[in-house]
DNA sequence: AATTGAATCAACCGCTGCGAA
DNA sequence: GTTCGCAGCGGTTGATTCAAT
């Protein structure tokens, strides 16, 4: 049995959207709600595909849409919240209010992708601590598992003086609420204006593909992203 | 001014997960 | 337990824009 084609794309208008096809959609939207996009076509009247209209209007006509430049804040977020899930578009862009996960996996494609990097740094930086750390020089990927957690990682995270630098393994930050008093961090002068920059915390650099089975593992993948609420912007 | 290659990003495609029947 | 339809996701494509020559 063959798979049912999600349209008939006969008489489908392709390509780019119109000004006219845009403002159908819009009000289409405004008055019925999201959702039902299969029919939503033969509702308005668009000559479009139900997820064409789905996909045009989260990516571009609903309303909380941010347009712009990616601050270097939200690159700043989408560089760690890349490293911890991987190429989970959908759940960073849940993260970065306005912005689309289309947009930000665009944006990693062209931009950082690109960049040259920074684990190597981030090594140096643990490094500094004492112990080597020669396994962990792989980015981040969301491929396959690639073992057990790594024994020798720290106990407990570490807030470094020198560098206003805090590293976390991933069983630490799923705890993270358990061990960890951000107010002490606050206190401690490591972030300023409640927000923590990856220039003062940053994951351990083997937090990657086997750390992705472990999340995925503990099945709440929801109380890990409110523990990242938690460290991007503390109560 | 014209050409060309690179960069960007909107849109499409195919697959997966989930809920209802 | 199985099938089916739908929404959503991530990878990829291709049109457009920009920059360099």
């Amino acid at each position: 049995m063959g798979r049912m084609p999600c349209c008939s794309t006969e008489g489908l208008n392709r390509g780019a959207w119109t000004a006219e096809e845009d403002r159908i959609l819009k009000a289409y939207v405004q008055i019925h709600g999201e959702g039902r996009w299969r029919i939503l076509p033969k509702k308005s009247g668009l000559k479009r595909c139900g997820k064409s209209c789905r996909l045009r209007w989260l990516n571009y006509l609903r309303p909380d849409i941010k347009r712009g430049n990616i601050s270097d804040q939200e690159e700043d977020l989408i560089v760690r919240l890349h490293r911890l899930l991987g190429n989970k578009w959908s759940l960073i862009a849940g993260r970065l209010p306005g912005r689309t996960d289309n947009e930000i996996k665009n944006y990693w494609n062209t931009h950082l992708s690109k960049k040259p990097l920074t684990i190597s740094d981030l090594n140096d930086k643990l490094n500094d601590d004492g112990g080597s750390r020669s396994d962990v020089d792989e980015p981040p990927s969301s491929g396959q598992s690639q073992g057990p957690l790594d024994s020798r990682r720290p106990a407990e995270p570490r807030i470094s003086e020198a560098s206003n630098e805090v590293a976390f393994n991933v069983d630490e930050l799923v705890n993270l609420p358990a061990i960890l008093d951000f107010d002490d961090l606050l206190d401690s002068g490591s972030c300023s204006d409640g927000i923590i920059t990856s220039s003062q915390i940053f994951w351990t650099p083997n937090f990657s593909a086997h750390d992705h089975q472990d999340i995925s593992d503990f099945d709440d993948l929801g109380m890990l992203m409110d523990v990242m609420d938690y460290v991007i912007c503390p109560p």
